[in-house]
DNA sequence: CTGATAAGTTCTTTGTCACAACAAAATATT
DNA sequence: AATATTTTGTTGTGACAAAGAACTTATCAG
C-alpha cells in the first residue's frame, strides 16, 4: 500500500545535505566563468565569498570533469603572485535548433556562449515537426564531422516560435509553423541520441540578452521582441526566469491594447500583435520581409506623413504594452528587440513609452535596445542546455 | 584605498558554507511548521528529506531559540513510537498595522498566522504618518500590556495602501492617505525601538492568501484584490514573491483597459481601478461603503437592469486584466478578493474572464475567490516580520 | 503478554568548508 | 642586483553538519 503523499514542495533551495552544499558551490562557479568569461581564482573567491582553498577544490573538481582548465596569465598588473585563470572548456558544447518559416537553423555554441559554427537550411514549404528533425539531425552530423578536435556535445536546445511546455519540450501549439501538439523534444532525443529541450523562441532570446547581453546583471528585467511571425517576450524577475507553471509566460504578443481590434489568429480581439505587426512597418517604407533590418534606417530616412502617423500609433500601442509591464513587473530595465528596436529608435524619447507608468516604478526603469545580434537565438537555445548542465554539473555529465 | 567592487551578486542561492547549510536547514523547517501548522517530526524527516537525525537536531536547536516547542501526541492512529508534534511558539508574536482613511487597525499576531488581538482605532480625519505612528505606538504598548503571558515582540510589519520602497520602508505614494516619500518603517522603529517592515497592502494580502489561504501550495499565483481605495495585487511566480526591483511590482489596478478612459489619479488614462470602482457597485444596488460584504449578495438579488449592464460591463474590463495577467505569468490558480470576488460571483461562468486568454495558459488556470476574511491583511502584514525571522532564525534573533 | 511496527536516540563515519601556516611568484623599493 | 612587499596557491588541521547503523522506546494488534 502506498504511503500518503506528503506536500513534496522542496521548501526553500533544496540545499539541506552536505552533498547539495557542493553541488551548489560547483554550479555557482561554473555559472560565473559561463557568463563571466575567464575569471582568475582570486577573483572567484571574491565574487563567491568562500575561501581560496574551497574555490581551489571546486575549481579543481570542475577541472576533472573537464569543464574548465586554467591557465596562466600573460600578463599580471599588480604584484603578488600571479592568479591562474578559469577559462571555460572549449570541447563543451550544446547544438542550438531554430525552425522557421522558410529554413532550419543550428548551430554549434560552445560553453561560454560562443557560436562556434551556424548553417541555414532551406526549406521549400513550411516544414513539419518530423522534416525539422530530419533536417537538423543530418545538420547536426555535417557540422560535427567537419570540426577538427572531437566534442562533447551536451545537449539539443530548439527554439520555437510558439507555445512550449517546458516539462517535456512538447509544443501545444505555433501557429506560424502549423504544428500543434507536437512532443518535439522527444523526437529529437529519439533522433539523435542527445538530450533534448524545447523552449519558446522569444524567451530564449531573452534569455540570451539576459545572460549575455543588454540584461546582463540586471535581476529584474523586462523583454518584448517583435519578429515576422509576431510578438514575444520574456521576463526576469529577482534574477530567475519566470517561466509561469507550464513555461507559456511572457506572452506580451497578446497584451489588450484596443478594444474590438483585428481578430488576431490566438481567438482574441485587440491583441497588441494583431495590432502592430512587422509586415505594415515594412510596407510602409517599401521593404521587403528579409530586410527587417534596415527598418530603423528607413524610418528615420522616411518623411512621408502617412509613416509618422503609423510610427505614432504603433509607439502609442507599444507604450500600452510597455506600461503595463512596467506597473507589474517593476523591472529596472525593458529591453526591446527586432521590429520594436526600431520603432524605439523612431521615438523622440520613452515618455511614449513609460510616461503613463505609476511614478514610482517609472523613475528608475530605463528602456534599451537589445545588444546581441543575430546570433541571439543560436545562444539562447544553447542556455538551456547549458542552464542544465550548470545546475548540476557532475550529476548531469554522470547520467 | 578600497578596493574594486566586485559584481557582489551572489550567484545562487546563498548557500555556500556549512553554517550556512544549516541556517537554511533551520529556515526550511521553522518556514513548515509555521505555514502547515504543528507536524510531528516524522512528517518533518519525510518532507525534506533530510535523516531522522537531522531533523531532531534542528528541531532541538529551534527550540532552543523558542521558536517551537514539542509536545507528544496525545492520540495515535498508527502502530510505533509515537512521533513528537512540532508546535510554534505561542509566545513569538509580530505586530501588524494597517493605516486606512479613518482608522489605524493594529493587531497581535502570532507565529503561525493566528491573530491573538486586534483593535480599531477610529480617527476623525484621514490621519498623516506622524499619527498613525503615534496612535499606533500606544495601541501597541496597550495590546501588550494586557496581554497575561509575556510576549517576545519580533518585528512590527505595516500594510500600506500605497507605494511602498521595500529595502527600507519608505511610502513612496499613498495617495488615499495623501503621503508622499514618508519614512515609515524607520518612523515606527524610532517610535518603538522594534524592527519595522513596510509594504504595499494588497501584496500582503496576497502574503496572507499564498501562505494561509486559497493560495497555499500554488506556486504561481495571481491575486487581484478590490477594496474602497482601489485595486491592487499581488503574484508569485516559482514559489516566489514577485517585487520587482523596488517592491511596486503588481499594481494591476492601473493596467490598460479602455483608450481614452476616465482620468486616473496616477495620471493615466483608462486605468482599470479609475473604471470599476467599488463605490459604483455599491451605488448601483443602494450600499454604503461600509456594507461592502454585503455586495455579492445584493448584486444576485438585484434585477435591476441597469446593474446588469453596469456588472457585464465590469466584468468585460476585470477579463482584461486577469487575461493579460494569464497571458504575461501563466498561473496555475487565479485568486480574486474584495469587491473583484463579488464581481465574480455574478458572472455566469469564468468565459468572460478568461476566455481570451492564449489556449494553453488558459486550459490549466483556475480562477477562485479569496479563502481568508477580514484578518487577511493583519496576518499578510505579519508575514513580512516573520518571513525576515524565518529566512535566518538564530541570526534573527541575535541581531 | 508478545510480536510487529515506527520512530526517537546515540555514536561513528564521511564530507565540506574555514583557518592558519607556509611556500611561491610576481612587483616595488633601495 | 638584492631585498622587501604583496598577493595568492598549497597543505594540513579542526569544526561542523548530515548520514547511517545500532540500539532503545513506545505504541498497536492479536
Amino acid at each position: 500500500m502506498p504511503t500518503v503523499a506528503e506536500p513534496a514542495r522542496p521548501p526553500g533551495a533544496s540545499v539541506g545535505t552536505t552533498e547539495q552544499l557542493r553541488r551548489n558551490n560547483l554550479s555557482n562557479i561554473l555559472s560565473l566563468v559561463h557568463q563571466g568569461g575567464p575569471l582568475s581564482r582570486a577573483r572567484l573567491t571574491r565574487m563567491t565569498g568562500l575561501n581560496r582553498s574551497t574555490v581551489g577544490a571546486v575549481v579543481a573538481d570542475l577541472a576533472d570533469l573537464r569543464l574548465v582548465n586554467e591557465r596562466m596569465p600573460e600578463r599580471s598588473a599588480k604584484a603578488g603572485r600571479p592568479s591562474p585563470v578559469v577559462h571555460v572548456d572549449q570541447g563543451t558544447v550544446a547544438i542550438a535548433v531554430n525552425p522557421e518559416v522558410d529554413a532550419v537553423h543550428v548551430g554549434l555554441v560552445g560553453l561560454g556562449g560562443r557560436v562556434f559554427k551556424q548553417v541555414r537550411v532551406a526549406t521549400a514549404n513550411t516544414p513539419s515537426a518530423e522534416q525539422v528533425v530530419e533536417l537538423a539531425t543530418t545538420a547536426i552530423s555535417d557540422l560535427l564531422s567537419r570540426q577538427d578536435h572531437s566534442l562533447r556535445v551536451v545537449g539539443i536546445g530548439v527554439a520555437v516560435p510558439g507555445q512550449v511546455r517546458l516539462s517535456d519540450g512538447l509544443v501545444r501549439e505555433a501557429t506560424h509553423m502549423g504544428w500543434f501538439e507536437q512532443p518535439l523534444a522527444a523526437m529529437f532525443e529519439r533522433s539523435t541520441g542527445h538530450p533534448s529541450w524545447a523552449a519558446n523562441a522569444a524567451v530564449l532570446a531573452m534569455r540570451a540578452e539576459s545572460t549575455f547581453g543588454a540584461g546582463r546583471d540586471v535581476d529584474d528585467l523586462v523583454y518584448v521582441i517583435g519578429g515576422a511571425s509576431g510578438i514575444g517576450g520574456g521576463v526576469v524577475t529577482g534574477g530567475r526566469l519566470l517561466t509561469g507553471t507550464a513555461g507559456y509566460a511572457g506572452e506580451f504578443g497578446h497584451t489588450f491594447v484596443r478594444p474590438s481590434g483585428t481578430a488576431c489568429q490566438c481567438g482574441g480581439h485587440g491583441c497588441f500583435e494583431a495590432e502592430v505587426t512587422q509586415q505594415r512597418l515594412l510596407d510602409s517604407v517599401g521593404l521587403q520581409a528579409a530586410q527587417a533590418d534596415q527598418l530603423s534606417a528607413a524610418l528615420a530616412e522616411s518623411t512621408n506623413p502617412d509613416v509618422a502617423v503609423l510610427v505614432a500609433e504603433s509607439l502609442d500601442l507599444l507604450g500600452i504594452v510597455v506600461r503595463n509591464a512596467v506597473n507589474l513587473f517593476n523591472p529596472s530595465v525593458v529591453v526591446l528587440s527586432g521590429f520594436l528596436a526600431a520603432l524605439h529608435s523612431a521615438a523622440p524619447d520613452d515618455r511614449a513609452l513609460i510616461g503613463e507608468a505609476i511614478r514610482s516604478a517609472r523613475e528608475t526603469v530605463r528602456v534599451q535596445d537589445a545588444a546581441l545580434g543575430a546570433d541571439q537565438l543560436m545562444v539562447g537555445a544553447a542556455e538551456i542546455v547549458f542552464a542544465e548542465l550548470i545546475a548540476d554539473p557532475s550529476g548531469f555529465l554522470a547520467s
